[in-house]
DNA sequence: TAATTATAGTGAACGGCGTTAGCTAAATAT
DNA sequence: ATATTTAGCTAACGCCGTTCACTATAATTA
């Protein structure tokens, strides 16, 4: 007697569905609380009002519990980022909507610090790019899921890079706009091309772009785990540190407001 | 019958000391083995040989051992970048013994993964240069052990930079060299000042190098530990990748090699 | 409808953990 | 020689993640 047939969940799978986001809610609550390490199986369960080992039927282990919440917060600093991307202008506006990209991951982390600590720690999650070597030979379904969530991240922000690229590219008034790298060796040259050029942005790119998002992306990385873990050196004019941080990246680019 | 008389350490001080560096010892081995949460005191007393509540007599807790591992660590990586700072030039090379602290720092971390994990988890260290704004209320004893330690490392580099902008400073042929930041409001430049000039840099400097000073910390601490974590993009050529970054950073404060 | 199978749940146990309390023996100090 | 400090012990408390054997209950099949 399954309402299958009429297409929808099963009964069973829905109960599941609600409890599986009870434990989670639970988990969140602890991880909010105490931080990461701080979220027990023992305590989640008290507080759902069911054995400890009943967990077992819905996660492996506590481990995969921890690495499921981290997807669900890449999806939910995701979705964030989007909304903050799209708020800051459609077609056209791919400058602004860097700006939105880098702005909303800053704000987001800094909201949500336990999550954000979380999502560092994990080890698969952590080695999230550094993976790109063996990436290259896996598919993107076989890999680990926080890391394509945080690709997914990343990409973002990559796309946006690639159409501003073409609308410059495009429009001959306007030429080129990009960070002039030291001279690289070939290796690091087809390495930076090939990782972060396909990876990243999603498609070939001159070396020059290219070269210039990574050290974006490794100046706006530091400046959110400082800020997250609280070892930035300013603390009362964050948010204007922040916004000049990000006019001299584009100054050293080349790209004039 | 103590050996006091003669003025050294106590026989009882002398066990006591070689104690405290067995159980340190085997702390270092289970964390470089099994990373930070993988140290445990009851491991630890099985190794050294002695009931785990005995070890309650040389430490307070689990948490105050890894503190003062940390501390240690803090140590080693001083003391390793000092060493590369004096081979790398005496007075007069402020500008190559800055590369070399960068480096030190770099490969150190590389290196020894596993301690810097730990010095950038233990929750007061991390917060070091955070602090800053009870730290001016604080003297300098006062501070968290690891807080200290992580500010002397800074220092390192800053008393540096001070250095060589006394040197610029003073030959007229030379000039200014430093990152022209964008216009700040009053708060953020006596925070800068303030926080960043008379805390790491140890001396008052103009805005512009303390802002240069600022925005180099956090592409480094970027780098440093997004290659820690294993989430640098690059991996391949990476010392390459690093120089042509600290390359590109001198190029962006106008400094030419 | 009756028999069967899959699923969610239980309780008890194992081995681990950090930490505390109370006791003993040895080393030091008086 | 006596008193005191110190290093060590055992035993226990209350946590933890995880596994195992077992039982109801819900869903499926004959």
């Amino acid at each position: 007697m399954s309402s299958n047939t009429s297409g929808g969940p099963t009964r069973r799978e829905r109960m599941r569905a609600e409890t599986i986001g009870e434990i989670k809610a639970s988990a969140q609550r602890q991880l909010l609380e105490h931080g990461p390490g701080g979220v027990s199986l023992r305590a989640i369960a008290r507080e759902v009002g069911v054995s400890p080992a009943a967990l077992y039927r819905y996660f492996d282990s506590l481990d995969s519990l921890l690495v499921e919440l981290c997807c669900d917060f890449y999806d939910e600093l995701i979705d964030e980022t989007r909304r903050a991307m799209d708020a800051a202008g459609g077609e056209e506006c791919h400058l602004d909507r860097m700006k939105a990209w880098i702005w909303s991951f800053r704000s987001w982390a800094v909201a949500n610090r336990r999550k954000f600590e979380l999502m560092i720690n994990i080890p698969e999650g952590a080695a999230a790019l550094g993976l790109s070597l063996d990436i290259r030979r896996l598919s993107w379904e076989d890999l680990p899921p926080v890391t394509r969530k945080s690709m997914e991240h990343a990409q973002q922000c990559g796309a946006e890079l690639a159409a501003y690229y073409h609308q410059r590219n495009d429009d001959e008034a306007l030429g080129f706009a990009a960070l002039e790298p030291p001279e690289l060796s070939d290796g690091l040259q087809r390495e930076l091309r090939e990782k972060c050029g396909a990876l990243i942005i999603g498609e070939e790119l001159p070396l020059t772009w290219v070269y210039s998002f990574v050290s974006g992306w490794v100046r706006v990385f530091g400046l959110v785990t400082m800020e997250a873990f609280g070892s930035l050196p300013v603390q009362e004019n964050i948010e204007e540190f922040y916004k000049a941080q990000v006019l001299s990246m584009m100054k050293d680019f080349g790209i004039e407001p």
